[in-house]
DNA sequence: CTTCGCAATGCAAGCGCTTACACACTCTGG
DNA sequence: CCAGAGTGTGTAAGCGCTTGCATTGCGAAG
């Protein structure tokens, strides 16, 4: 039936333990939490005590007593894009084997005020915060690094705070030289975020390095084969409709995302023209789906850099860590979507 | 500067709150927590109070106190799919304005049993759990219930529990009356999680009713014309390329879900074969992507599973809600990857 | 003018842990 | 042989809330 096991289930408490095992609370407490000073025969006895009474800790209870929350907050613009989920996907994976939990929030632009001067909500709960993809710059770094909370960010170089990102400037100028290198001369690029009234640098650092990449082979990109395409996949057909109606479009294009990429395709299709012969397309990301898609892209490895943030903010609550920042890899990762110029 | 709120911040306790009001702990407590036999001048008191020293409570001490985890499980087979980080989606929308935390676990086929038995680890923190696409048949559900644990399964029609899923039947029914009446006679299948050792019905009942379907119009399902294909883009691709080297392979295939019809299309790319005029091919989901493949697909609206599934625990969680079956609308979403039969 | 009922509030006992401090040992070295 | 330095363990005071029960008013009923 298992009704002992239901019977028992969740209801030992840390006193039963102690009873059981013959010692006291406190030693228990310790025994348990790997504290020094415990006798070896006494852990022993007190984590088979434990063993058979199945005792799971309250955390609520440990939280309390001990001040500490074991959480840590994530801020993100939005959650639902294949990058964050990605990020979030692989800082959940390294916080689940440390028992720390994950207290996620969005951060739009706007809120973001709330965040640096420590929205209380958000503040009391977690013991650090990680700020993924969230522009925050040299000043937002320095307020978040006098607030006493430990914090890492994402997806920015960064001087007074832990970072973690790849160099955007290099993944432009590896897209640009690919291009370049095919021999394109009438380069279009597609980023986003524009419209927005806080500047993010990453486009900002991606759109500079394209530019100089170009203009270090003697190219221009004029502003009529640059669009905004919203880092999403409608906003990629849209972007690449726009391009393709100039009256002389470019030959090739970089989108500063694959889900834009894949909009791309989708208008390059509607027009009839195919990409890789008609018109080269090159991405950045390397999204699941595009293999199948056959895409072109700068490859990132967005789960690790997740990992690598959540085992940076473990380091930092134990004390540990010296504020850096911990560049991340990106290499080209070449399929069927570029090739040389027509004609 | 804003020194002042940073020292504040998160300090502020209930006491704090209840003697900024004038009034005692007891009735600060009552007052946020909107209980009744408060007078409306007191509440008033409180809550002003309360935003005068940004008082947040300390939900560890609530929770501690109260009993309540106010923290709901959610199990499911793998995390990082599609399907499944929409459904959290939907589910951690709803949550978040009711206040409620998520936490997410894994179910792998084997750690099903612990879940019905109860693991510990899990249980003791949850106040209700939510299984989703986690196979539990009636046998499961009847076990589930006698837990005293609320639970809700999503992506399952069951008697002794509430559940929320499609009719996948009725997505197989439309899929196959889709290629049939566009004239198409030889069809292909193309399932997935055949080699566990489990039974997961999803995939069963879809090919069931796929199978019913050809039947009722006088077709076959040939077991050449069936492949596994994982559930995976690479997984659909291999069984698109197996099932093209037939003899006389099928002219139109579904595909039981679009991550899979996106690795089946690029298999056509592959063989210089084009989609919706060589081979017709049809997907289930509506994955953000697919409209950029042009993939014509039976449209589940994942996100509602989610919120639904999440509103439906909340009234089991406040003694509301009966045990039912929700059934959830589908619809054929028709783009270019059909059309009739080549010749 | 009592008496009763009920709305509104306060008192105080926990909830299940952590941890400062006190205490009891067992070894050392002088 | 004793002081002092560690170890190993116990005692008990909280952590910041919730909530059962007791208490206080106050209007309505008798």
């Amino acid at each position: 039936m298992g009704d002992d096991i239901s019977s028992a289930l969740g209801r030992a408490t840390i006193d039963d333990v102690a009873r059981e095992a013959g010692v006291s609370t406190a030693t228990v407490s310790r025994a348990l939490r790997n504290h020094a000073y415990v006798a070896e025969s006494t852990r022993r006895k007190v984590l088979q005590a434990a063993d058979r009474l199945l005792y799971v800790a309250n955390s609520n209870a440990a939280r309390l007593a001990s001040g500490q929350t074991r959480t840590v907050g994530l801020l993100a613009p939005l959650l639902t894009s294949w990058y964050t989920s990605e990020v979030v996907a692989g800082v959940e994976e390294v916080f689940a084997h440390a028992r720390y939990d994950l207290l996620i929030g969005t951060a739009n632009p706007l809120a973001r005020e709330k965040i640096f001067r420590g929205d209380a909500r958000f503040q009391q709960r977690i013991d650090g915060v990680i700020l993924v993809d969230v522009f925050c710059s040299e000043d937002g770094a320095r307020q978040l690094a006098t607030l006493d909370t430990p914090a890492i960010v994402l997806g920015e170089r960064l001087k007074s705070v832990t970072s973690v990102s790849v160099d955007n400037a290099r993944g432009a100028r590896l897209a640009a030289r690919h291009l370049i290198d095919l021999g394109h001369r009438r380069i279009g690029l597609v980023g986003g975020h524009a419209h927005l009234d806080v500047v993010h640098n990453v486009p900002t650092e991606r759109a500079a390095g394209f530019a100089a990449a170009l203009e270090a082979a003697g190219l221009r990109l004029p502003h009529q084969f640059v669009e905004d395409g919203d880092f999403s996949i409608e906003g990629g057909r849209r972007a690449m409709h726009a391009l393709m109606s100039r009256t002389k479009p470019p030959t090739a294009v970089w989108l500063m995302s694959d889900e834009m990429c894949f909009g791309a395709l989708q208008a390059l299709r509607e027009l009839k023209l195919v990409a890789g012969r008609d018109v080269s397309v090159i991405g950045f990301d390397d999204h699941p789906a595009s293999n199948a898609f056959g895409l072109t892209t700068i490859r990132q490895p967005v789960r690790d850099i997740g990992r690598l943030g959540a085992r940076l903010m473990l380091d930092q609550l134990e004390g540990f860590g010296t504020v850096m920042h911990h560049p991340i890899e990106l290499n080209l990762v070449e399929r069927i979507t570029c090739g040389p110029p027509p004609g």
